[in-house]
DNA sequence: CCTGTAAATGAAAATGATTTTCATTACCAA
DNA sequence: TTGGTAATGAAAATCATTTTCATTTACAGG
């Protein structure tokens, strides 16, 4: 059960990995928890910066790198030209979804509507490609792209 | 029924776009259609470049753009710094597949064994999705995360 | 509580894919 | 054939991400 040792439960993830606490990552850990939507390195490094002006751009990269290598974070492409970043598999990340990209204006709806099934299915060809491939999953992501509700309309 | 018109397949989805047929575009569709693997515009451009050296990485670019919004050509990001494109629901595309990506050595594993299921559950998906949000969709991308056979032994 | 050492860090520079600019060319409807 | 506009390419600009490197720091051991 949760709350058994002392600090937040990522610092045991950590420590397996022989990884160790920093300020910059205590920080880095606490804005990811706080924010719902998917975010970039630079609003990281903004929000951290404000907390903690000693904590640099490079450091935000270096952490969600090792962070998404083991599965705690999951990187995503939207196609504007940076990277986004998203909790997953962990207390405060945000619902499982996936999304709908609007290769028009770029934007981006998150959808929950069918999940259930949809993490029921892709559990089950997790299953069988894990067992193939011998392949570890720890994340995935399912993009819809096309043109939204307005820029549909026109051309 | 296809070889009604003149030219290739592809010259009417331009022409409905309003879009000229240039010896540029004639050269980038043909080298989409000779490339199994996923192309990034480098490897587009060396080919095309090859072909007719008056053509321009920059026009290669333009004419990837376009052809993903229309979604002719579907474009990747593997997270190893350049996009990828591939054609897709059209004459000459390979068939269809998702991909299982190792976050450590960038490995890309095209697999085609479960798409038939995976296939059908989309289309209901998309379907579902399109009628909820009144969104055209012209493409779908599904990327599992994780480490491979090789870098998942160790750390 | 100290210490040694490898890991972590940040500032600054480098990188490199993609985009923008702008003057020139060429498709194609009329 | 021709005019108007879309398309093009060379070169410069952008800008997210990475690399370098000198300095600092976490923390295992003593
Ligand atoms: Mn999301
Ligand atoms: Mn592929
Ligand atoms: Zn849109
Ligand atoms: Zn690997």
């Amino acid at each position: 059960m949760p709350g058994h040792g002392r600090g937040p439960w990522w610092h045991e993830r950590f420590q397996e990995k022989g990884w160790r606490i920093t300020p910059a990552r205590e920080v880095i850990m606490d804005i990811l928890h706080n924010t719902k939507e998917h975010i970039s390195a630079a609003d990281i490094y903004v929000k951290a910066h404000a907390v903690n002006p000693a904590i640099g751009l490079t450091t935000v990269y270096r952490t969600l790198d090792m962070l998404e290598k083991t599965g705690i974070v999951q990187k995503f492409d939207f196609g504007d030209g940076m990277a986004r970043y998203e909790l997953i598999n962990n207390p405060g990340a945000k619902d499982h979804h996936h999304h709908l990209i609007c290769l028009n204006c770029k934007k981006i709806i998150d959808y929950t509507e069918f999940m259930e099934d949809e993490v029921d299915f892709l559990e089950k060809t997790e299953k069988k490609l894990s067992d193939k491939y011998r392949f570890k999953i720890t994340g995935h992501v399912i993009n819809f792209y096309g043109l939204c509700k307005e820029c549909g309309s026109g051309r």
